[in-house]
DNA sequence: CGGCGAACGATTGTCGACAGTTGACAAACG
DNA sequence: CGTTTGTCAACTGTCGACAATCGTTCGCCG
């Protein structure tokens, strides 16, 4: 059999706990579903057309993934994040992309570093035609990229989950008003000091490069912080 | 109202899939199901007196925990342990212990370092009677300590399943005949390092002592390693 | 005798229904 | 009027049954 939609098959054939997840999941870092919205077994299901079943699995899934919240017996909700999770998602991702970034120079592939380059490039060219959207992409590829040049599915994984949820945080953002060429440009170095094998350089502009995003969504957070109850 | 008995409430009310899925994870990592071990709902369901539903949930927190594997429509095995899964847990493993670690020296609560070395203390006088038992977990406990006083709850989480899969690796390898007081005196340096703020010291010595213990495994690996199907 | 295809058994995926728990509101008591 | 207790509705937890899928085996044909 040739490999023609081998990929769609799956897709067309995978469980229904695994499309929903994803439905949901999407909703959720894009910001269409809301921290705090409770999310109600039968009223999603009859409105998805499907039984309770599959979806109670997929929220196990997403709850898992730090997405949602389940209480015994009192539901799930969408999870609220608080600017301490904020810190602690951008302090883990910094942590765990500097790893990736020392495996990838220690193995001194100049392949990896082209590819690198590459995310870049596209980036930059996003940016110079204003594409905020399109830089975002390219940004979360950048790094997924990065990721998987470690050659480590394990810190893939982990990975994931944090650059959903740091997907999330941005969604709920309104339209960041920072400098879009900006952030283009702060990948130029961290390219040069992966091309040249410079580690230490590299590390230090990495974790730079996290920690102010970071603490430039952390500054903005308090705006949403304490809502009242009822 | 007294505040009597309010954990073992919420002990006897918890979720049948959370117990299930406890002791599942505890046999898991125990060695006692073995990897490869197909785990059949309607098998397993009747043989624990339920049903499958909260048995299928259960199975699906193991699975997001790396300890089981389900395919669609194949059923659901104990992970099998690559020599490549060991090498990426205990890398990972260091890289995440070593953010904690700095976290903690930098905060440089001296009672953080009294916490530490009293783990150090147990753990001696479990060595010197010959408990081994007692030294490995007593060995868990320590990096538990370490990730505990680092504060960030989201580390916290990933190293639990890092953890976990770890504890699993040592129970599948038949009793190693490692120099029991050695592990303790390689803790002490450590507790040291920390109790004097040194960072850079500490950050060595915690990875350097990280991927012994890694290596050693990895090389007692390759006896499990291509088993005959069928 | 070997290769191919269709039925079979086993297992998972999904569904609808029933049982148990929670929080809130209302009624009774001091 | 404040506190306690009874009741209820909404929702989640659990169950048993039916449908879909996969690997295998058996039979058929070349």
């Amino acid at each position: 059999m040739a490999e023609v939609g081998s990929a769609l098959q799956h897709i067309n054939n995978r469980p229904l706990r695994e499309r929903v997840a994803d439905m949901l999941r999407e909703a959720i870092v894009t910001g269409e579903l809301k921290p705090g919205q409770q999310l109600v077994e039968m009223e999603l299901a009859s409105q998805l057309g499907i039984s309770r079943a599959p979806l109670r699995e997929a929220f196990q899934t997403l709850s898992q993934e730090g997405l949602v919240e389940t209480l015994p017996y009192r539901g799930t909700i969408v999870r609220k994040l608080t600017r301490t999770d904020i810190e602690e998602l951008y302090s883990l991702r910094s942590a765990l992309e500097t790893f990736a970034l020392q495996r990838v120079i220690r193995r001194g592939d100049p392949a990896d570093a082209a590819k690198l380059r590459r995310c870049y490039e596209d980036m930059l060219a996003a940016a110079e035609r204003g594409d905020l959207k399109a830089v975002n992409q390219i940004d979360r590829e950048f790094h997924n990229t990065l990721i998987e040049l470690s050659r480590h599915e394990l810190l893939a994984m982990v990975c994931n989950m944090v650059s959903l949820r740091v997907r999330q945080v941005m969604a709920l953002l309104n339209e960041r008003n920072t400098d879009i060429r900006q952030i283009a440009y702060n990948h130029l170095p961290i390219v040069q000091a992966i091309e040249n094998g410079n580690e230490a350089l590299a590390v230090e502009l990495l974790q730079r490069h996290i920690a102010s995003s970071g603490d430039l969504i952390a500054e903005d957070w308090k705006s949403s912080e304490e809502e009242p109850d009822s």
